[in-house]
DNA sequence: ATTATCTATAGATCTATAGATAATGC
DNA sequence: ATTATCTATAGATCTATAGATAATGC
């Protein structure tokens, strides 16, 4: 692959260990050790930590980008753009929905970002709103828009949802899979 | 009501606090504010802080205990008594579950004590365990003993532990309800 | 007389900076 | 020559204790 930048690394050990922790339960001393240099070290690279944290932020904000760019959805919402919304079939939901669960577990930046959005979602607006656009009534409303009902969305993302925790909890990560498409199977016969 | 020693009042601000900031974060001096008193009078109460943690997951297990004794549904797993949980009817798990959610969003420290532990269960083993004895995989587990299956489980309690959080998010909590009882509707006809 | 609170503070830890030294690029 | 790292450390904050003072119970 290519070769990491020191930038880059702080940003990866940083997310896991706010993930893990709590931003402000980590000390810059941990995130420089397990990046492998000292703390000073890391002021050469961020302004201070609250810069670290923006960075992931900006980061995730960027890639979520470029995945809904890539996969063809509609981004906006419903409001913005009906008509598109009322084309876009189930099947492309069960599919998307795959594709979002893989990203939000396999990928490792990701399920530690969905992770420290978690823990940080009660401390200020601003971390519920991103916790709630990303993983809580985000995808619950965008759901309930394709779908034409909330009880509906509720069938459908709920189990999503609760899987999310019982794959970060399960051994064999490869049955909280075959449930996951058990599931979605539903949707789409 | 009864009137609350100061020692009852520390843990019922600190659970608020740990709940919105992680118990990392909270400092001894922000408890202390919250209740009223200078840092230094709350270790007449407790050893350390800790112990206040420490007592809010016991006094938790303890209200725990009582509300299982109090409604009556089996305690223990179903594979210690699989008899009970075969005679249960799906109306009791309704008419439970009901009151669970009830528990878990109107009682001011339950409310708390769930997202407390929402933001601490990544950090250590024992929390990872409270989490999903009370909130994650315990429930899904129960409601699978009773419904005899995991998928129907999932559509069972996936909504639900979907609602707590769009509940916590929400200005208008009896809509949130409505969508609750709606949810539950679908298993007692 | 005992218990709860206070002020003062020790000792640890944490963020961030200053300035020296080593590594890298022209 | 510039950039990245290091050591040393200032200054803030945090937990917890010591000892004085006020409040409460017999």
């Amino acid at each position: 692959m290519k070769n990491e930048t020191t930038k880059e690394r702080i940003l990866a050990e940083a997310v896991k260990l706010f993930a893990k922790e709590g931003y402000e339960a980590v000390s810059v001393d941990e995130i420089a050790k397990a990046v492998g240099i000292k703390a000073p070290s890391l002021y050469k690279h961020y302004k201070n930590k609250r810069a670290i944290f923006d960075s992931i932020l900006r980061f995730m904000e960027q890639r979520d980008g470029e995945q809904a760019a890539a996969c063809s959805l509609p981004e906006g919402t419903a409001e913005v753009m009906p008509e598109v919304y009322a084309n876009a079939s189930t099947e492309a939901l069960v599919a998307f929905s795959k594709q979002q669960f893989r990203y939000w577990t396999e990928d490792a930046f990701a399920a530690s970002f969905r992770k420290m959005l978690t823990v940080e979602q009660y401390r200020s607006e601003e971390m519920n709103g991103l916790y709630h656009q990303y993983l809580g009534a985000g995808p619950l409303k965008y759901t309930a828009d394709l779908l034409g009902s909330e009880e509906e969305a509720l069938l459908f993302y709920g189990p999503m949802y609760l899987l999310y925790s019982v794959y970060d909890n399960a051994e064999d990560k490869a049955s909280v899979y075959a449930l996951l498409d058990a599931h979605l199977e539903r949707w789409h016969r």
